[in-house]
RNA sequence: CGCGAGGUGGAGCAGUUCGGUAGCUCGCCGGGCUCAUAACCCGGAGGUCGCAGGUUCAAAUCCUGCCCUCGCAACCA
């Protein structure tokens, strides 16, 4: 019984079931994976969640229209997301569905506490509605008076006896949290964003609704489900243990991170906290927004993000390019540009050339000067490795913005190191050493070499695992990659001399010319 | 006066917190090397850092005003 907090606990927002996998939900689940490789890697006891929002109208009508209980419905499409956390390599720990039995009753429970001590009040919503939506409008948002703005269809009239939930009360309590913890909210313009709303004044929400049956069910208020959005944010909490595992939780809560889109900043840093601090539990330590992945300049919707499947470019690119791509291309905070050239780009440039081009060539001077065995470092060290070790030192160094969620800066620090090696070789000029019979000066070079590939397998597993193996088993290191840890697998001579190196095999093909 | 983000060589970006040689990738030009996936390495051309003022010995970086682009503006993820 520690009851103490000992493992780094991460999330990824529950994706609505119904919605078609695109990259942006690539995006952040990849993300949160580099995340949690990346605690792992630097020893930590990690907790990766995952999941799916499975609940609400829209699930219930598609259902419907199937000719299938709304249950049926979800499980039968449920695939779709687990195919893709295999697809990309995803490790998360759990992956929890809104319809579980561990999730609705915690939900209950949680919402019932509330209840008890007056935070949910009854009260009557009446307005403009969208079924589609699910939700409501005032006249001002609707197009012509009449047409929701997102679908462009007439809208219903709704009036619903809904239990509202007491935002309004904490609002002092989050400005506080904002105020003693700017951290929570990243990155900063987000925090002020949000500052902005909450200090221009909280309206109470609604919690329930009761014009369809397919969610969770209100407990005191039959014909009520709770509103998925409340059920949606308890993921975190239920999922880790709420209410069931008293042990398990408490070493996991508070998460340490909430990845999410800055499309739904307001419902984890406003309303999710406030429905924390009303349960009587912490607050997550940090909700990081990250920006939207634009596609030819405009923002991502539908028509163009399913045009993009995951699958299609993890089929061109290989599913590390893929991981590779998103992290390095785009600032993680901001809105970033994807498009298939830049992606060829960065495949070509950064993994064909200049590291898997690099592994290439060392490998085979390896096989050809030393029958592929890795030599004793007996020559002498000069200016070469002088210069190789302050790249080495701003690759280690820069591995530490991965806790800031800088992945690019990680990865341009890294590849200062990747690109160090190359000059390295053409610096100390091994086939000449060879030529010259100068064994020890190339036996230097080349173990050299090898063991900075084997830093460089270390620091890219978590953001390309499958690559940091396949690496890995070329330079023949008998002890497991996984058992690496940050910093000390990244300390210069590590590598074993007589290790067997394997030549052959390319780590990042030429992609075909199509 | 709604809030926020962005406007840096041909393209895409970093740098702006704590002012002081404008950096990276790609593209272009020239050279080197030959171990390697025609890959790698070196050098070069190219920018009044949106506009106009101000502070300062010194501003992409601080202050003021303005212009342009894009999001958000309460229950759609």
């Amino acid at each position: 019984m520690s009851g103490q907090k000992d493992t780094f606990y991460v999330t990824t927002p529950i994706y609505y079931v119904n919605d078609v996998p695109h990259i942006g939900h690539a995006y952040t689940t990849v993300a949160a994976d580099v995340l949690a490789r990346w605690r792992r890697l630097n020893g930590d006891r990690v907790h990766f969640l995952t999941g799916t929002d499975e609940h609400g109208q829209k699930v219930a009508q598609a259902a419907e229209q199937r000719g299938m209980s709304p249950q049926e419905h979800v499980d039968d499409i449920i695939p779709r997301w687990t195919e893709l956390l295999d697809l990309l390599r995803i490790s998360n720990d759990d992956f929890i569905r809104t319809t579980q039995e561990r999730h609705k009753a915690r939900v209950q429970e949680f919402m019932q506490r509330l209840f008890e001590q007056g935070d949910l009040y009854k009260n009557t919503y009446a307005g403009p509605y969208c079924v589609r939506c699910e939700a409501y409008y005032t006249v001002e948002e609707l197009l012509d008076g009449e047409l929701c703005p997102i679908h462009k269809k007439p809208v219903d009239r709704m009036e619903q006896e809904n239990w509202f939930f007491r935002l309004s009360k904490y609002q002092d309590a989050l400005l506080k949290l904002y105020a003693d913890h700017p951290e929570f909210v990243r990155p900063e313009s987000r925090l002020n964003e949000v500052r902005t709303f909450v200090e221009s004044g909280l309206q109470d929400i609604s919690a329930s609704r009761s014009a369809f049956e397919w969610g969770v069910d209100v407990p005191w208020e039959p014909g009520h489900v709770f509103y998925v959005w409340f059920d949606a944010l308890l993921n975190y909490v239920t999922a880790a243990g709420y209410g069931a595992d008293d042990a398990a939780f408490a070493r996991r809560w508070p998460a340490d991170v909430h990845l999410i889109g800055k499309d739904i900043i307001r419902f984890h840093a406003v309303y999710w906290p406030a429905m924390l601090m009303a349960g009587g539990l912490d607050v997550p330590k940090q909700v990081y927004a990250h920006g939207f992945l634009l596609v030819g300049g405009e923002k991502m919707g539908k028509s163009n993000a399913t045009g993009i499947a995951p699958a299609t470019l993890v089929d061109h690119f290989g599913v590390d390019a893929y991981r590779y791509y998103f992290l390095r291309e785009i600032s993680f905070g901001q809105d970033g540009t994807f498009s298939w050239e830049s992606m060829e780009q960065r495949y070509t440039t950064d993994l064909a050339n200049d590291l898997g081009n690099l592994a290439n060539r060392v490998l085979n001077m390896v096989g050809s000067y030393f029958d592929g065995v890795a030599p004793e470092p007996t020559g002498e060290e000069g200016d070469a490795e002088a210069a190789l070790a302050k790249d080495l030192r701003t690759a280690v160094e820069g591995a530490r913005a991965y806790d800031a969620l800088d992945f690019k800066k990680a990865l341009e620090d890294l590849w200062v190191l990747v690109g160090g090696v190359n000059r390295y070789v053409e610096a100390r000029a091994p086939w000449a050493l060879h030529k010259q019979g100068a064994r020890d000066d190339l036996a230097r070079c080349l173990y050299t070499c090898l063991d900075m590939l084997r830093i460089i397998a270390v620091l890219i597993s978590p953001v390309m695992p499958d690559a940091a193996v396949a690496l890995w088993a070329k330079l023949g290191l008998a002890q497991p990659l996984e058992e690496q840890r940050y910093p000390d697998a990244a300390r210069p001579g590590l590598l074993p001399a007589g290790s067997r190196t394997e030549r052959g095999g390319v780590l990042f093909p030429k992609l075909a010319e199509d």
